[in-house]
DNA sequence: CCCAGGATTGTTAACGTGAACATGCTGTTG
DNA sequence: CAACAGCATGTTCACGTTAACAATCCTGGG
């Protein structure tokens, strides 16, 4: 019957089950005020045709996508990666649809490019995962009207927000060092524009400046484990006097360890290490580091919370989630060295 | 001009430019038959109006969705993170949308709704990664007309398939081991359900066996760091015999490495480890980790390039590409100790 | 000057769905 | 018995776009 090949629509289903379209559409819909007996009749044709709504149709009526854009910058980092499926599984928990696009770097052009092509899509929301000052500030030329949740985004105007407690984290990663005696604490930093990377670096110099102790200037890397490697490689010449190293991430942190190891130097007798995000091969290196967990499962449900609030409510009232984070303490950190004793040179 | 509020139209744009919306339709698409004047006019009022053209009622009426559907299981591991972003960007740079479903298992209900969701959404193709050998077998009953790809899955009858040449860099790293002079080098296989695993594993046997070695019962874990870690810890009574493993990836390798160090067994004077996927923590592990390259950018890129071949040309015969491997030699190998040397007890 | 024929533009009708309104039917109540 | 409420169902139209066909305009050769 008509329509060979394509698949059917309502109006086939409708025929089959002896009643019009609108009866289907409202069978589907769930709508009240359909009888159980026709429900039963237009459900078994659903069933035997092999029916499926047409999302496209439906969406050009109701004029609602029922899409969620995200926009996260590449990269195999394990947080955004991490946060990405949770906000893919919590959006899909709701009845919403995905749309991604990844960037490679967050230039306003390449933002730009990327709201084109999910404003094009017709996203209800959008989830910004692009942790970078001046992507922030492009934001705030958004289609205004679009609810927007920022990830790390400290809360560009207007928008929602997740953060993690990054400065907390990075305090009680520092008091942690503090408390176990050690009173010079290098800190090796993220890049510059990463407010996430300013958060530790903030949290940091606080804890060290309460506890009247020195914030010598930090070191800079940009995430990846050669950066760690290589600022921990100009810092060998200074171990006399610093005993802690706080990283602003684990793979930083691991290349830390990995020259210490080569220059021979101990962790943590000779030198304290502690790391960022508690990747899953923390737990396991040479030896197993103390990190500070985020909880990125909580992250993505709460963007994909605050976002589908703000769709569905469309009250604009732009809330702010701090999620917590929290300190492991493994085996890479332990009291210095007595003064006097040779450490590592000897 | 009514539709305050609402986002411009066809109709406004031709209005405003002073042509019919069908006119405005043609310079959208680049059809040819459009006086140049005329196309500057409809332009300058497109960019004037902000227009942006509606894909619902495109995909309506052209029954094209340009969506590629990619089902993907869910983890953080390396490999599929990095696989599914330059899915992304090729899917992009092809003018296709990008519909993820992240499912936390492979069983056959779950794939069966992954694939409802996507159908619905009137996907033209489909990327399953799910290298998993009941997963592969659920695929059978596909919906017969659209082209699957799958990565990893060792092609399914009459879906195309892209897959690393797994069994060839597992051979060049046993390879490697018994050229230093290993004689006895025990695997430690992944998940025995992953095709990969597999692959691998049957890659380490041949080569044991054309080099008339003994291929010693695999040690086996689920790719985690703690399953490495435990594999390796069963293995230190057998260490006397033992010179060589070859973990099936690198955060079994990586757990190992955890294992020795903690035993006081040397990497690699007393015993080699090889890995396999090179992570960016590789490089920085204590020892350095000789391991295998995958080109994870190059299986996104042929994935996109097979399925969308398969889309727009609908001939239908499904292609394989295999992806070589590369070994990557570092510092976690070197020959075995000489027989009688004292070794790790001394 | 007239007409063929290509270039350019317009008219109309789908595409599959849901909203708004209309209709008929049943049972209840004054 | 009539009016009416309330449920069940149907009719018509609109959503924004493209396809198919129709109409118009110009250009140049006879």
């Amino acid at each position: 019957m008509g329509r060979q090949g394509r698949s059917p629509v309502m109006k086939d289903v409708a025929r089959l089950a002896g009643v019009s379209h609108i009866t289907v559409s409202r069978v589907v819909n769930q709508a009240p005020n359909v009888h159980p007996v026709t429900r039963e009749r237009v459900i078994a044709a659903m069933i035997e045709l092999g029916y499926r709504p047409n999302l496209a149709a439906r969406a050009l009526v109701t004029r609602r996508s029922h899409t969620l854009g995200v926009i996260a910058v590449k990269g195999t980092l394990f947080g955004p990666a991490s946060t990405l499926l949770s906000i893919e599984q919590a959006a899909r928990a709701r009845g919403y649809y995905l749309s991604i696009v990844s960037v490679d770097d967050v230039t306003p052009g390449v933002l730009q490019e990327a709201l084109e092509r999910l404003a094009k899509q017709g996203v209800e929301g959008l989830v910004v995962m692009a942790p970078r000052r001046h992507a922030i500030e492009s934001l705030a030329q958004m289609p205004p009207g679009l609810p927007v949740v920022t990830v790390e985004g400290g809360g560009a105007p207007g928008t929602g927000a997740v953060l993690v407690d990054q400065a907390g984290g990075a305090a009680a990663a520092t008091r942690h060092l503090v408390e176990l005696g050690h009173r010079r604490v290098v800190h090796l930093a993220g890049p510059s524009d990463w407010l996430e990377a300013e958060a530790r670096q903030e949290g940091w110099r606080a804890t060290c400046r309460e506890a009247g102790l020195p914030t010598p200037r930090p070191l800079r890397g940009d995430w990846s484990p050669r950066s760690g490697y290589r600022a921990a490689r100009r810092l060998l010449g200074r171990l006399e006097k610093v005993t802690a190293v706080f990283a602003a991430n684990d793979q930083m942190a691991l290349g830390a360890l990995r020259a210490f190891a080569e220059a021979g130097v101990r962790v943590p007798e000779d030198v304290s290490v502690v790391g960022f995000d508690d990747i899953p091969e923390a737990e396991f290196l040479h030896p197993p580091l103390t990190t500070v967990r985020q909880d990125f499962a909580a992250v993505g449900q709460c963007c994909v919370a605050l976002l589908t609030h703000a769709v569905e409510q469309a009250d604009g009232h732009a809330e702010t989630v701090v999620v917590p984070a929290q300190l492991l303490v493994r085996s890479s950190t332990a009291p210095p060295r007595p003064a006097g004793v040779p450490g590592w040179r000897g």
